[in-house]
DNA sequence: CATCTCTTTCAGTAATTATCGAAACTTCAA
DNA sequence: TTGAAGTTTCGATAATTACTGAAAGAGATG
């Protein structure tokens, strides 16, 4: 009969490994995802050495990642006192992980976009081709779409838990 | 002085480029991104050649990236009459292509996520140590929230166009 | 049933991204 | 100062992912 203890480390390690598979499909990489799922199942904060150790990998990928992890703010440093040593811990509030992740895609993926496509709106403004005319209009609707995408991460991102909850419920539910 | 047609092509080009650049950053391929940007602003349907040659890439790499496409529901294939070959046309209206997307993504990266958590967290149920019931509460979380959002995005993807975005821009401004 | 047109597959190669491992750097304390 | 402890950087390599080009497949048509 296997102990409650074994069992917790066997389930444990299976959440890290795919969760670190996961990361791959969403476009993270495995060793970032897989440092997220150790320390977000870990009681204690880790140093280096101990994900290094735990995860296998070397300590260039270990800090690397770790360090990604901090600029996402999905990760804390902390000291312990009398040691120089740094200990990394997780944010285990899932809401607050959603405001993270919501936060640094917004300034990845979405405003890169709109500046290209007030771009592309500007230069194709009063162009009276058929063709010109076809274009600046796809291209204000797609800004005006990402424009509101926009908004609302940002609305997410500076809201109290249980509002943006209640108010997710009241649009959708 | 240029004229209209070769500033919207230069106009175009870049949009095309630039959103191949985005898609890369999004997790998507740079082909699959450049295709749908160049199909989203080209006012005929295109077939697999015309893509190869505006594109300056492989009949494989065309074929593979224009059914990827069509799979994601962001392409029609349009057949004309009397013709064999096959053209394809992208979707325009925005919040549809919003739907795919959230729908796809929701099928690659929720449902997985969701099977792990549910599975840690049968697997850590009724555990007696701390570390075993910490770990337990964490997944339990964790599920609770990729559930919530899964059915958002269920929600998201059986609602009539526009609604939803006419009441969130009305709520947010 | 031979051939023409178009679509699909796939093995090989190119390009990109992740990881290693070791050296350089920084800080603190004896 | 010097060295011990820890952090950061970076060139080399491994792993993954994307792309090519050519060949095979699948219908239609005469």
């Amino acid at each position: 009969m296997k102990g409650e203890a074994a069992k917790l480390n066997e389930t444990r390690d299976r959440f890290v490994a795919q969760w670190g598979v996961m990361g791959t499909q969403w476009g993270i990489n495995r060793t970032m995802a897989q440092i997220h799922a150790l320390l977000m199942t870990n009681p204690e904060p880790m140093s280096t050495d101990e994900v290094m150790e735990e995860l296998h990998i070397s300590r260039g990928n270990a800090h690397t990642n770790l360090k990604e992890l901090v600029n996402w703010g999905l990760l804390r440093i902390v000291t312990r006192k009398g040691e120089r040593k740094e200990y990394f811990e997780a944010e285990l509030d899932v809401w607050e992980i959603f405001r993270r992740i919501v936060k640094e895609r917004k300034r990845r993926e979405l405003d890169p976009a709109l500046d290209l496509l007030e771009d592309c709106m500007t230069e194709s403004k009063g162009m009276t081709t058929a063709g010109g005319r076809a274009f600046h209009e796809q291209m204000k609707s797609l800004e005006e779409f990402v424009h509101f995408a926009s908004k609302m991460s940002d609305r997410v991102g500076s809201m109290p838990h249980g509002k943006t909850m209640k108010l997710a419920l009241k649009l959708f539910g």
